[in-house]
DNA sequence: ATAATATATGAACAAATGCTCATATTCTCA
DNA sequence: TGAGAATATGAGCATTTGTTCATATATTAT
């Protein structure tokens, strides 16, 4: 009773081990963090993860299934944002938290990697 | 300048994802938070995880060189730990924010996964 | 030294993942 | 109604990942 909180229930485990499954890749991460800071459009999305519109859709439709992400229409075009305030919070505590990872680097190297677009294809 | 904190350093983002990714998995996200309670042996590791220990072997290395986890050896036994704060409070984090998501869960369904040990909050 | 125990490692293979390509759907506007 | 734009979807394929199996290494005890 008292330990309650203190344990891990066998479906938070399962949550959990989705929501770290579907943050670990690149493209995800790029979108999830856009995301972080307010909805986006598709069109944007694809552009900064660096995919097709059709791989990034495919990504879309996964972080949807798992209510990581959500959409709205508007006409022809489609929002997506995170789905609650839950995933904002896991994922900003990891950005927080791998900042304080590399102690001394220098301050003028926060590199926009959501603005380098125009780089290498394969 | 002012935007500092809202930047992902493209360092950072890539330290964020291998986390991430190695955080994704169910047998290596019940090693990690047996470890976030505190160091453990192989042999338990592998019975909690379900792996053999071979697997549970070759996970731990993988964790290990991400600097997840750290090990330290005792004569013929080798005790690992989570590799420092940052990674626990990521994962408590985590835990902590998929605890909210169910809301009107029974309380009884509190499986074995673990429990906690006594460590700071942030 | 040899044996016994714990852990690590490399190769091989099966399963999961992530992409591309083609096409489908949905919406808007002429 | 048909065309054009934005997004979604299914199949196929290549890459990655996770496991097993066999074996290697390391430590301790005899």
């Amino acid at each position: 009773m008292q330990y309650k909180n203190r344990m891990v229930a066998e479906e938070d485990f399962l949550r959990l081990e989705e929501i770290y499954k579907l943050f670990g890749s690149a493209p995800r991460l790029k979108i999830l963090i856009r995301l972080s800071k307010g909805e986006c459009g598709v069109t944007e999305l694809c552009q900064l993860a660096e995919l097709t519109q059709s791989a990034t859709s495919h990504q879309l439709k996964d972080l949807k299934q798992c209510r990581i992400v959500k959409s709205r229409k508007d006409g022809i075009n489609v929002y997506y944002s995170l789905d609650d305030n839950h995933i904002v919070e896991i994922l900003e505590s990891g950005i927080e938290h791998v900042k304080g990872d590399r102690c001394q680097e220098s301050t003028s190297d926060e590199s926009n990697f959501q603005e380098k677009q125009g780089e290498e294809r394969k």
